[in-house]
DNA sequence: TAGATTGTTAATCGATTAACAATC
DNA sequence: TAGATTGTTAATCGATTAACAATC
């Protein structure tokens, strides 16, 4: 007999990606004053069918009730704990241009618990400066940084180029999971974590649609 | 008898999304002199099986040589064909916070096709602006110049509170595949195809594996 | 030729959808 | 109670993997 709130049952990913989504809607019914939502209408938002939502939520653990719906103040706290979005974790981004100062200073990630404490780069003239209250470090400071302050996450926002050399130094470092913005697949042990946002993939996509 | 590198062999959408990988990495290999790469090498460095290398590379309409393996300069002139990377595609963009900055800034997209022409935003002060050369215009031109263009993709980068109803512009312009940076998910009609770059979501996965 | 690699059919796996019993 | 909604099992669908014939 397993307990399915403890621990790990094995949450699919499109699962876990959906969950988010599941919040945001919730709390947006919640500031309108509702009580209840039912899993067709958060099924209706998403796009998908109601059958999922209640598959999805009962792989949080999180019971409804039948003839009514779920609570939206339980099931968000229930959200919350079940995502650990309560407990923030401490993250260092490497790469301080564009796309790494615009990740830094985006406050939409903050209720999810995630808490960029510092910047790495290779150029010089960016060093010691700050965005917002993140303090840009040069990159040979990484790994001492990372083992020192015992930081699990990364965020890869450098070039293709320089990104595997990054993540070498991130997998020396004792980093377990990497969200990588680099248009490049990075060769790391089966042990770490990667999650590929490939902004030029997305678009092709898009671009087919068209014709 | 279906002509298979004519028009519409729908594509699945992770193949489509694993085929700019192939161009990425086909580059590298060009560059480095290789004339021949194999189904095996380009599955290792994606992560994935061989075979659906193969498959991917046979929904693009590419044949390769038995024994040999794929020719890098044809196979990658096929590719940006097949994913009409050489033809310039005028893009808006809605949004000129710190991620629309960054994604106007970011020049890895114009060799996939992507060309954004003008940013809108709300904030009187920013109009008028510039970002490198793309100007910034108030969210009230949008649906004209949308017509006026004949634009068909946007790019959403506003809070989550301002998406739909830019997106009601958007649909009311004639734009029909929407590239939605804002977390939330957008009501449009079945015609139009949206791709969500949810970031907070993807942060969420990636937290989970920390434990 | 022998062997390596492509191309393709069949089998597997996992996510989504359909059907329906359980519940209040 | 009747009806709406949850929870769960079975069926479907589509992507991935395995097996293997075709090719040069």
């Amino acid at each position: 007999m397993v307990n399915k709130s403890s621990s790990f049952e094995h949450i699919p990913l499109p699962t876990l990606r959906r969950l988010p989504y599941y919040y945001n809607i919730l709390c947006n019914y919640q500031n309108n004053g509702y009580t209840y939502v039912s899993s067709s209408l958060l099924a209706k938002h998403i796009g998908i069918d109601s059958t999922l939502v209640r598959k999805d939520i009962a792989l949080t653990g999180y019971i409804g009730r039948p003839k009514v719906g779920f609570n939206t103040t339980d099931f968000k706290i229930h959200l919350e704990k079940f995502l650990k979005m309560d407990k923030l974790k401490e993250v260092v981004i490497i790469g301080a241009g564009n796309l790494g100062t615009a990740l830094c200073k985006y406050d939409g990630f903050k209720i999810y618990g995630l808490n960029i404490v510092e910047a790495f780069d290779r150029d010089p003239t960016k060093i010691g400066n700050k965005i917002g209250d993140i303090p840009i470090s040069h990159i040979s400071k990484l790994s001492m940084q990372v083992k020192k302050r015992d930081i699990k996450i990364a965020i890869i926002a450098t070039t293709g180029e320089n990104a595997q050399d990054t993540a070498n130094i991130l997998v020396e470092s004792g980093i377990i999971s990497i969200w990588n913005f680099a248009p490049v697949f990075l060769n790391v042990p089966e042990t770490v974590f990667v999650w590929n946002e490939n902004l030029a993939a997305s678009f092709i996509a898009l671009s087919q649609f068209i014709n």
